[in-house]
DNA sequence: CGTATTTGACCGGCGC
DNA sequence: GCGCCGGTCAAATACG
């Protein structure tokens, strides 16, 4: 009973992943079926014949485009490894090094982990990756400096790739095990007791396997002001059960997501224990399954951070161990981590370390590296970050296994109305499990423009639309800010644009003044909330009329920066945009 | 009657 | 090895 879900999660994820596959053998489904020897079951062969050549057709069609965009795929990755190497040569000799760190380690990177999503076929991909061990040689240096990166996504691999770089750092395993994390993720059930508990008898395997989905999984934790019971963010949850933890005389409720039957995603939820006002929530896992433009927006969002917190654990430990761990306190809401709220601090090269919370308890949830987005605070200033980074530092004294960051989306009087809002329309998080590439948030979410959501998503879209707005622009805001003024993000950011741009223009005045135009056109975004524009969606929307393949290019970038906040509503160029902004 | 919630029991991880 | 604790299960209960 209890692992029905856990049953169809392979199922599913399999199916998700080899599309074509499914394609493929619906045609020897068909070839295999006898022809009927009946006068009225020829109409239907002829048409299951016309059909059957239609699908071939389509399936050479896909295979062909598969083909081209792994190649697409590779040569630009190598495109962009060389150009992050040669463009980031000079800035880290420059910049100085972390105590702690070995030297050889950048800056932290925001890596746009180009194409890393796009390989579509898990089988094809997997061939082709090792058949291109030539190129993934000459990747190996770049690698290396990947190791302290950042993935911006906000697919279920998010955690499994960085955590997994954590022990491996190489890119190339993150190629490798891509799909693998991606089944894994697509299907990832939480709870593991069981089938660890069953896996234990089936082999070495499996076990690991357990293990891996034990190790890698992120939490966010969002903490905000909300008289319900839980936040409304879109998605459907039942309870499973409740706990007074420790700590807090509050109990702990277990919900899962029950929007589809095999969903692994769960939150937990709990009243702060120093204001009952403040309703902590932490979700864990990613949806497998269509999200409405609300719960999309959360489940980016809460992605997007679980991946940056991810890969600053990737950054602060030296490859083979965890080195902080969450604290339950967070659940607790007894204390909170502001590395600035400006700014994830993750991102700040001196010291990811900083963000390290360490673990007070024995929870298993001390396993996970977690996050936490603080709506609460009244203003993103230095003096709420000083206040509880005091409070984290009169609370946490000892190691940590996992780095746990927070991130304050403040905007002002944060109302639990505006909860639901605040998450609002920049975001759009989709599982479609027909898309023929496994990154299925990705392409889902990247490949939609604003009229394709509204297709999709019509009343969700006509309901967040006319939902206040202060809110989900002050996010944006927020985490435009704080991802865009970050050195590390510039720079790759820059770079990423070099590389494409480069790839057939190769004219490095261009592409600088292309990077700049982009950049101020990232931060008139920002300043400006009239139009709502998430800097990623402006400046993707800006590159994609910039550059010479733009559709593909564009796509690739999208595909390596699904933010949370990504608006694609409409493409406007950076001097429109700019212009339109300033 | 079907579904959701409650709640005590159970399990596994971790620290001592 | 034992106990604590967080997390989950599942029978009992509540609800519409």
């Amino acid at each position: 009973m209890e692992e029905k879900g856990v049953d169809s999660i392979p199922h599913e994820a399999q199916e998700d992943r080899k599309v074509i596959g499914v394609r493929e053998e619906s045609h020897e489904q068909l070839k295999v079926k006898p022809d009927s020897p009946t006068k009225e079951g020829n109409g239907k062969l002829e048409s299951a014949k016309a059909e059957k050549v239609e699908v071939i057709e389509e399936n050479a069609r896909l295979k062909m485009m598969l083909d081209r965009i792994e190649k697409d795929y590779h040569s630009l990755q190598l495109q962009f490894f060389d150009i992050l190497k040669q463009d980031h040569q000079l800035p880290q000799k420059s910049a100085p090094h972390d105590d702690d760190d070995d030297g050889k380690e950048p800056d932290q990177l925001v890596s746009l982990c180009l194409g890393r999503r796009s390989s579509p076929s898990s089988d094809e991909s997997r061939k082709d990756d090792k058949q291109s061990t030539n190129s993934r040689k000459a990747r190996d240096q770049d690698d290396q400096d990947w190791k302290s990166s950042l993935t911006l996504g906000l697919d279920s691999k998010l955690s499994t790739e960085t955590v997994t770089n954590d022990h491996n750092p190489s890119s190339e395993n993150s190629v490798e095990e891509l799909n693998n994390k991606e089944e894994e993720a697509a299907g990832e059930t939480w709870p593991p007791r069981k089938i660890q508990r069953t896996m234990s008898n089936n082999g070495d395997d499996d076990v690991n396997v357990a293990k891996q989905s034990h190790v890698k999984r992120a939490r966010v934790c969002v903490r905000a002001r909300c008289d319900t019971p839980t936040m409304q963010d879109g998605c459907q949850w039942r309870k499973y059960g409740q706990k007074i933890a420790k700590g807090n005389p509050c109990p702990r409720a277990y919900f899962r997501c029950t929007v589809a039957p095999a969903c692994p995603v769960r939150k937990q939820v709990q009243r702060c224990l120093e204001d009952m006002s403040i309703l902590i929530t932490t979700y864990e896992g990613t949806h497998n399954h269509p999200l409405s433009v609300t719960a999309t927006a959360m489940a980016s969002t809460t992605s997007a951070a679980a991946s940056m917190l991810l890969s600053g654990s990737s950054t602060s430990q030296s490859g083979l161990t965890s080195t902080t761990t969450t604290s339950d306190h967070q659940l607790h809401g007894s204390s909170n981590l502001y590395g600035s709220s400006s700014n994830f601090s993750i991102y700040d090269n001196s010291r990811p370390k900083h963000l390290y919370f360490p673990n007070t308890t024995t929870s298993s949830s001390a396993l996970f590296p977690t996050i936490t987005l603080d709506l609460t605070t009244p203003s993103p200033s230095s003096s709420s970050s000083t206040h509880v980074n005091n409070k984290f530092s009169s609370i946490f004294h000892s190691s940590s296994r996992f780095p746990t960051s927070s991130v304050s989306f403040s905007s002002g009087d944060q109302s639990n109305s505006s909860l639901s809002t605040i998450w609002g329309n920049n975001g759009y998080h989709s599982f479609n499990s027909n898309l023929p590439y496994n990154n299925q948030t990705h392409v889902g979410s990247l490949s939609l423009g604003k009229q394709s959501q509204e297709h999709v998503y019509p009343t969700f879209m006509d309901k967040t639309q006319q939902a206040g707005t202060t809110s989900q622009q002050a996010l944006a805001e927020t985490l435009t800010k704080a991802i865009t003024s970050g050195p590390s993000f510039r720079s790759v950011v820059a770079t990423a644009i070099s590389s494409l741009v480069g790839a057939n223009q190769g004219n490095q005045g261009q592409r600088e003044a292309i990077v700049q135009n982009l950049l101020q056109t990232l931060a008139s975004n920002t300043l400006s909330s009239q139009d709502e524009k998430g800097c990623a969606s402006s400046y993707f929307n800006g590159f994609s009329t910039t550059s010479s393949n733009s559709q593909t290019r564009s796509s690739l970038i999208e595909a390596a920066l699904p933010l949370s906040i990504v608006n694609s509503s409409t493409s406007i160029p950076p001097s429109n945009n700019k212009e339109q902004n300033s």
